[in-house]
RNA sequence: GGUGGGGUUCCCGAGUGGUCAAAGGGAACAGACUGUAAAUCUGUCGGCGACGCCUUCGGAGGUUCAAAUCCUCCCCCCACCA
């Protein structure tokens, strides 16, 4: 199958810049393609994930991805669609991120034997001279268009209005593509419906530097269905990394999907056949919900590996009760379908000594520290709106003391609301 | 450089001397309903071992019994002019 096709019907493309010539270059051998990474953070995160699943999927097809990694443009920022302008990053910042998008990277993409390649731009981007620059590339823009382009239109309609280094990141990206095409015969570029205008700035100067046509495929914006932008949480983005979000929280996170985006975040997301998605949208109640189970599973699975996926579950089917992922809701996914016992179950956990228990201490202050309250007026006010639980029994008196009776198997259960768990384990004899 | 308009609690945004821990909305948290979903309704939403005390309205001073509100200086943002 056509990767276009196949980015197609799972949702990957919002528009291309040229339908027909897309299909017919990649029909014919191995093509190479891009997208661009910021290094904003050490990590990726989950609004990350349609383009690094995008190339993945070209990887699947048989061409060769290239992941870019913006050291050289990071030190400008990209303005596109932002109300903001972004802190420029120091030199060091972000050779350190950079290090960590590689690591997380890897887990979607094979790099051996240059079967993708990972690159930075600051390699071409950092030895350019002004003059020679505006001479050769500079020329080739027209201010007229660029002030016109979408891009920057809501900072140029903005109060802050848009700085000169802003204005020049459309052409830097440009040029990237021209490089990318110069050195490593690279067609394509893909990114999300944003850098529609950075793409097609980058296909024009192709053109007019070697009269020969690249192409862009555009993602949309994945939002939820609630409207949030995809991977952001009041708690702040859903990272890639365990160590800023633990799988736990990352499976999570999948499992509370809105029923109205399992179908369409199973198709981007996860590996599993297209056919089994689409069975999805039929589904509703419990096997919707086994059915997110499954998606917060093969999410989980791709980002942190099968141990980390399976203790996730473990520990979700812990809390929230064992339900069984029927045969027959995608059949293809590794999920385990049998009833089994718990073990080594990654729940959000501290420990506890045993003295402290003897003493007694008040349960408002065991919440807070627990992290399942943000304040001692927090805790409180949880408290005595019902919502916090010891081991599965609501705390009814907002002085109730923990105290060594509410022990149980060496540890005591936190809960906050419906859904949030904290393990205490006790230490000391 | 000049003139004018701004900087308020997570965000937007009211408030121009006491009735202000500060309207309203959003977000968030909890309860009910449920399917770890959505929608809806209700409550909460600066800190504190808490019917009282403490710290907030760009920063530093000042006037006043009393300041987010008035005065002085400074910092930052925006618009127009040069």
């Amino acid at each position: 199958m056509n990767l276009i096709d196949t980015l197609q019907e799972r949702g990957f493309v919002e528009n291309t810049t040229h339908d027909k010539e897309i299909r017919d270059c990649l029909d014919t051998g191995i093509a190479t393609g891009y997208i661009g990474f910021d290094p904003t953070a050490s990590s990726l995160h989950v609004g990350n994930l349609v383009q690094i699943m995008s190339l993945s999927q070209m990887q699947k097809h048989g061409h060769r991805p290239i992941a870019l990694v913006g050291g050289g443009t990071g030190l400008v920022g990209d303005p596109s669609g932002k109300t903001e302008m972004r802190k420029l990053l120091t030199e060091e910042a972000i050779e350190e991120n950079m290090m960590g998008i590689k690591k997380q990277l890897a887990r979607f993409l094979d790099f051996n034997d240059d079967k993708a390649l990972m690159l930075n731009n600051a390699d071409w981007l950092k030895q350019l001279e002004y003059i020679p620059f505006l001479r050769d590339i500079g020329k080739h823009f027209s201010v007229n268009r660029m002030i016109k382009a979408d891009s920057y239109k809501t900072r140029i309609d903005s109060e802050e209005g848009l700085n000169f280094i802003e204005f020049n990141y459309m052409i830097l990206q440009a040029y990237d593509f021209l490089k990318l095409f110069e050195d490593h015969q690279c067609m394509v570029q893909m990114g999300g419906s944003d850098q529609w205008g950075n793409i097609v700035a980058g296909i024009e100067l192709i053109r007019r530097k070697h009269q020969k046509t690249a192409f862009g495929i555009i993602s949309p914006l994945i939002t939820t269905s609630s409207g949030a932008k995809m991977g952001k949480t009041a708690q702040g983005a859903i990272w890639l990394d365990p160590e800023k979000t633990s799988p736990y929280d990352y499976f999570q996170y999948w499992i509370n999907t809105d029923d109205r985006d399992v179908a369409r975040f199973m198709a981007l997301f996860t590996f599993l056949p297209f056919g089994e998605v689409k069975a999805i949208k039929k589904l509703d109640g419990a096997d919707l919900n086994s059915a997110k189970t499954v998606l917060a599973f093969e999410t989980t699975l791709l980002v942190h590996g099968r141990d980390e996926a399976m203790k996730a579950y473990n520990a979700a089917s812990n809390m929230f009760g064992n339900r069984v992922v029927p045969k027959n809701i995608l059949p293809s996914s590794e999920i385990h379908r049998e009833v089994f016992d718990f073990e080594d179950a990654s729940v959000p956990s501290s420990t506890i000594a045993i003295d402290t228990l003897k003493k007694g201490i008040p349960a408002f202050k065991i919440f807070q520290s627990a992290g399942l309250a943000d304040s001692g007026g927090a805790s409180r006010r949880l408290i005595e709106q019902g919502g916090a639980y010891i081991n599965g029994r609501r705390v009814e008196a907002i002085d109730y003391m923990i105290t060594d009776k509410d022990i149980d198997n060496m540890e005591i259960l936190l809960r906050s609301g419906k859904k949030r768990f904290h393990k205490l384990k006790v230490e000391g004899k």
